[in-house]
DNA sequence: ACCTGAACACCGTTCAAGT
DNA sequence: ACCTGAACACCGTTCAAGT
């Protein structure tokens, strides 16, 4: 057994997705945590629902004419509503097919679609987008929580994330 | 009438992070779960090394004088790395300090550089090409994992990941 | 230096049973 | 339809003790 610790940050875990128990839920609930069993087959399905809930946060802007505006907002509310919940990345290694995130997609390939993007260049961009949203969101919530604060250069998560945009968007 | 009359054992996904236990591995190791406390502090410490275990199998080509090229070997690499290990997209919601990491960053960096990028330009590239990677690598393997197969159009994920890496890099 | 055994405080989930 | 109690098969981690 050879097991060698390189490096040790302190960590807090990420966000509650660890804490989340199905016995704690029941006591919030003040339940017995049997009884979620009733409403739900596993704790899988109670962390779909969370996840589910966390795109309810996203606004889904009006559509105005500007394709790239409406692009820019759905995505950057994207981010924040993933940031805001720091429990979102340790959640986004599940399916998101619910209904709020199928309406957020939606919108946000009908603002490609405006934008002349249609065929393969539609999936690439939209795939392309989300990828990025999520990569990043799960990276900057795990590094501030590990609260190293490296500050690799002068620039902010927000900046970098912003002109990172600017590249994928023209 | 229920069929799941037999006491169900615990569903043990095998090669996935759920599924790796201080005690598992012990037993896998030969050794008492208590023994793996001599040479780590706690369970997140094992967790890190796995993930810079696998940022060992993201190969570092030579460089060459093409190095567009370059980024995308190593790029995809780092997918492929990601989409072998099943387990990774748990664990990628961790800091990424090992050594492995560090070093893959550096030629990546290196070969950004030598493509003129700098200052501001070389930080944002460098993140919207770490954050599509693992975003990719964490939705992919996730729809690969339910199994869904939904296809939503006649582009594979590789096809949709190339393509966006030509969007990125022009 | 390295490992074991026993123990503690937790987990998710099932089942029969109550209302 | 909805909830409880008891039980099962697990967890990570600590601590004293052995070599």
């Amino acid at each position: 057994m050879d097991l060698h610790v390189v490096h040790k940050p302190h960590r807090v875990p990420v966000g509650n997705v660890e804490g989340l128990t199905m016995r704690r839920l029941a006591e919030r609930l003040a339940v017995t945590p049997t009884a979620l069993y009733w409403h739900v087959d596993t704790k899988e399905d109670v962390l779909d629902l969370a996840v589910d809930h966390i795109f309810g946060d996203v606004p889904v802007p009006p559509a105005t004419d500007d394709w790239r505006h409406d692009v820019r907002t759905l995505v950057g509310g994207w981010r924040a509503a993933m940031l805001r919940h720091t429990w979102a990345p340790g959640l986004i290694g599940r399916p998101m097919l619910g209904p709020n995130v199928v309406a957020r997609t939606a919108f946000l390939e009908a603002a490609l679609g405006r934008g002349g993007h249609d065929g393969v260049r539609l999936a690439v961009v939209t795939r392309l987008l989300a990828n990025f949203v999520i990569g990043s969101a799960l990276t900057e919530s795990t590094w501030r929580a590990t609260a190293t604060s490296a500050t690799h250069g002068g620039w902010s998560d927000d900046e970098l994330f912003d002109r990172g945009l600017d590249a994928i968007l023209g």
